[in-house]
DNA sequence: CTTTAGATCGTCT
DNA sequence: GACGATCTAAAGG
């Protein structure tokens, strides 16, 4: 079922990150669906996490977002021409959010390869800008809720076979995040979950 | 297999 | 004006 409001307010961004691997997330735009099994993800733990946007309390019309309460999408473009994605958590005033770093495909897989002009779902969705392409996430997405009908991530209460990916008993493992040495010690902290 | 350059633009200073 | 929470193609080993 749909995760709810209550899901994305709790206050402890880095459970909810290790969390998400495994669920499955949706889009809807303009009809067209698509989805995907979460694999990769990254915890952004507000204002005291220098790798985060929000770091020191930074408030930007672009960090806004992260202000709001849990439950909605921050996104943002990177390198020019990536769109990222994000799960904001937390309570409002709590900036806390979670990078979507990968996901396996699974609805909507003919529409995935259109939009990434791809023949084939090897290495479709597996890196932070190529789901969002995959999956149609644009900058005029940013700010949007999590409950309604365009995009919303469904907790899986049964295993998954798609194409060969098998994910069923998978462990999940914490290593550093990707890209962000800039944030000096925090770079190493363990907030990157990946399916093991 | 690994390395490297180049693409490209919203956001902040 | 500088710089990314990246990706790809191309070239070299």
């Amino acid at each position: 079922m749909k995760l709810s409001l209550s899901y994305y307010r709790q206050n402890n961004v880095v459970e909810i990150a290790r969390d998400l691997i495994g669920k499955e997330i949706f889009t809807n735009f303009n009809g067209i669906l698509t989805s995907g099994i979460i694999s990769e993800t990254e915890a952004y733990a507000g204002i005291t996490d220098k790798a985060s946007h929000a770091f020191g309390g930074k408030r930007t019309q672009r960090t806004e977002t992260m202000f709001l309460n849990g439950g909605r999408i921050y996104v943002y473009l990177c390198y020019g021409m990536h769109k990222m994605l994000n799960i904001v958590t937390g309570p409002k005033e709590t900036p806390h959010a979670v990078l979507i770093r990968s996901i396996v495909p699974k609805a909507g897989i003919e529409f995935m390869k259109e939009r990434t002009g791809k023949t084939s779902l090897v290495n479709i969705s597996n890196g932070p800008g190529k789901l969002c392409k995959a999956l149609g996430i644009e900058m005029k997405h940013n700010n949007i809720s999590l409950l309604g009908n365009e995009i919303w991530i469904k907790d899986l209460d049964f295993t998954y076979e798609i194409k060969g990916y098998e994910i069923e008993g998978y462990g999940i493992k914490a290593t550093k995040r990707i890209g962000i040495d800039y944030a000096g010690e925090d770079a190493k902290l363990p907030y990157r979950f990946v399916i093991d």
